[in-house]
DNA sequence: AGTAGTGATCTGTGATCACATGTTGTTAAC
DNA sequence: GTTAACAACATGTGATCACAGATCACTACT
């Protein structure tokens, strides 16, 4: 039948387009937490009529991706450290559930994806220059790699919709970190990454020996290990 | 200061509005899995213009409350039987860890409004005729006091996401139960009753006790139950 | 009787206008 | 020089229209 060989192929409407796009530009934290947009503005900035852009951030901000503020303003979210501190409880809780699962679930396709993903992070941080915008992408990458082969696709919506809260702030910090730090916090800055080498070096290896426990810790080691390097570099705001 | 006396008080739009109406028909079981809508018509039948309706809709489409079909369809989303195990076993973890959170961080007003919940629920359960929209409320009431008792209200916003994705397909079963079902099976459905009031009562045990593990597997076990009940009952879609 | 064709109707999507409400920048009064 | 008043502009919200695509009911032809 040709019913099985071809795709749904659901039709693309110009507000799914404008949605990934502002999507994209949060998760790679190229809009900076408080940053505030507009519907016309950035309707003209896409060359697209307002409705679209309505309905994108419409969707933005049911997701709290995006926030209405008070003045009839739409802005990116800021984070308070105390918010923070409790989704990275949270993605350990969520994100060491679906690692535990796919530990028990996965089969050597998944792992041969997840081993390539992590040496080609290896590879592109042992460069002279690594690329920020490359080693979010690959990173990103690998850790869902591990949460698919949970086998759990609901429960991969949920760390998805966590990660595009999250994501803004982790990947404004890293990318314009190398700008904005002191000489001192880019020592730290690199320091970080080669630790999270090293914890996606534990994970694999757990995975490797499908012991779950030893998989859930390294997983916690790297979201904490993160976390701090974040609260520490002063993007979040001090209280409620 | 004044500030800190009064609400932000946020002004509400006709979305808004309309986005709460279509939620708490869906929360509370009045829609059947699979109904479907239509722009202009909810919005004749809510005396406004469509535009506030495609707003609501938008959102809830965001939040997974509704579907866009492919047809142009909107409807109410169905649930596969493996699906909802995974929403399941998600709960389970996650309201697992907002109770063990509440065990540690409860004090004795959390305590007592709890307590009194659930002898409300033991009220109502106990007359001869229990009205099942009240006891679909009280018992989410219940829940909720609990997890806000964590004091992490990103991690009941995630909750929250996550009831109104299971919550029409529990309630309509429960809702649409003493209609449906058989005589034999309106029996089960009251000692499914009968048992959520004995995990309540052993769930409210161990958060007196503080004893965050028996509460987890109190908590378990109701969840448990539940979804035995709906899968039992024919709700569900079969495979996928 | 059964089926292909066809016009009417309903669907979500997108564009555009109207409006109330803020915000900002300039002017005028003291 | 400072401040109050006011005009110009920008904002999200809501209404309305246009349109392409799908569905449905009815007709006409075999």
């Amino acid at each position: 039948m040709i019913n099985e060989l071809v795709t749904p192929l659901q039709r693309q409407t110009l507000s799914m387009d404008v949605y990934e796009q502002l999507k994209q530009l949060l998760m790679s934290g190229k809009m900076m937490p408080g940053q505030q947009l507009s519907l016309r503005s950035t309707a003209e900035a896409l060359n697209v009529s307002v409705m679209p852009v309505r309905e994108a951030i419409q969707r933005l901000t049911a997701e709290n991706a995006l926030e209405l503020g008070p003045r009839r303003t739409i802005r990116v979210p800021m984070m308070t450290i105390s918010q923070f501190r409790e989704f990275s409880s949270i993605r350990i809780v969520l994100e060491g559930f679906a690692t535990e699962q796919a530990c028990a679930r996965m089969n050597k396709r998944h792992l041969a994806k997840i081993e390539a993903l992590s040496s080609e992070f290896n590879r592109e941080l042992e460069q002279s220059n690594p690329d920020g915008t490359k080693l979010i992408g690959i990173n990103e990458d690998l850790h869902f790699a591990i949460y698919r082969a949970s086998g759990m696709p609901m429960l991969l919506q949920l760390i998805e919709a966590l990660w595009l809260r999250v994501g803004p702030i982790l990947n404004y910090d890293l990318r314009s970190g190398s700008k904005r730090l002191e000489p001192k916090s880019i020592v730290d800055h690199h320091t970080r990454l080669e630790n999270t080498l090293g914890h996606h070096g534990q994970l694999i290896k757990a995975l490797k020996a499908r012991d779950a426990e030893m998989a859930k810790v390294a997983l916690k080691i790297d979201i904490e290990n993160a976390a701090e390097f974040i609260i520490s570099s002063g993007t979040l705001v001090a209280s409620d």
